[in-house]
DNA sequence: TCCTCACATTGACGTTTATCAATGTATAGT
DNA sequence: ACTATACATTGATAAACGTCAATGTGAGGA
């Protein structure tokens, strides 16, 4: 289960504690899932490193190492973003995406023990 | 995409970079998935970290708080197991499911700057 | 040898997902 | 205005996923 909520919440992930450490309630599970949910596809994961390595991507320099097509590109990135692992900043014709440090590392503390 | 190959390789998880450090090859990209991908679900959330509180934990424990029919929690058990974030130790009738720390970190790893 | 219990496997189902063609919506340049 | 470009949205389709009823397996205990 996945991408209906599309809203940057002030959720379970950048609050709380290591998945590990206590039982998780119902709805931070779902919520935690949603992340996870965003990390959990291949094409997702190249397009992620590959905007962390150039630092900053407009979708039009992914179609191409990626080997698919723009609505599919624009499909993983607005799952991406609104899992809030990477942002999007239009200047001019372009969209700019670049990885949220934060989000990534709050990620990584969730299976921290 | 997910739990096709139910092996535990040496794989792209407990050896690589971090996503965001270098553009992911076709293959780590599709194995990171199936570990991101075991995460990416309510209820293997919450029996993750039932067994954590746990430390120890059979199926028959889990059925209550999860809320899940046997088949179901054999189904995520198995999940969870393939992507190596969990280790069942068979004693007698019972079958005893602990989480595997190492994992964990390794994937927890994958996430850093 | 039964019977019971703990768990795995199979089969079927409704739902979700990834993908792309077609189309819509801006923005920039001419 | 017109055209081209960059991206989003819609609709459709095939594959994958979560779930459970039914069944199989194997280990105690009587």
């Amino acid at each position: 289960m996945v991408q209906q909520s599309l809203v940057l919440e002030n959720d379970a992930v950048s609050c709380c504690a290591p998945v590990a450490s206590a039982p998780l309630s119902d709805t931070d599970a779902h919520d935690l899932a949603l992340l996870f949910a965003a990390l959990a596809d291949p094409v997702r994961l190249r397009l992620l490193s590959l905007v962390a390595a150039s630092g900053e991507a407009c979708s039009c320099n992914l179609e191409g190492p990626l080997g698919k097509s723009q609505p599919t590109i624009s499909h993983h990135t607005r799952i991406l973003a609104a899992a809030g692992l990477i942002t999007g900043e239009k200047r001019g014709k372009w969209t700019y995406w670049s990885v949220v440090p934060e989000r990534m590392a709050a990620a990584a503390r969730l299976l921290q023990a």
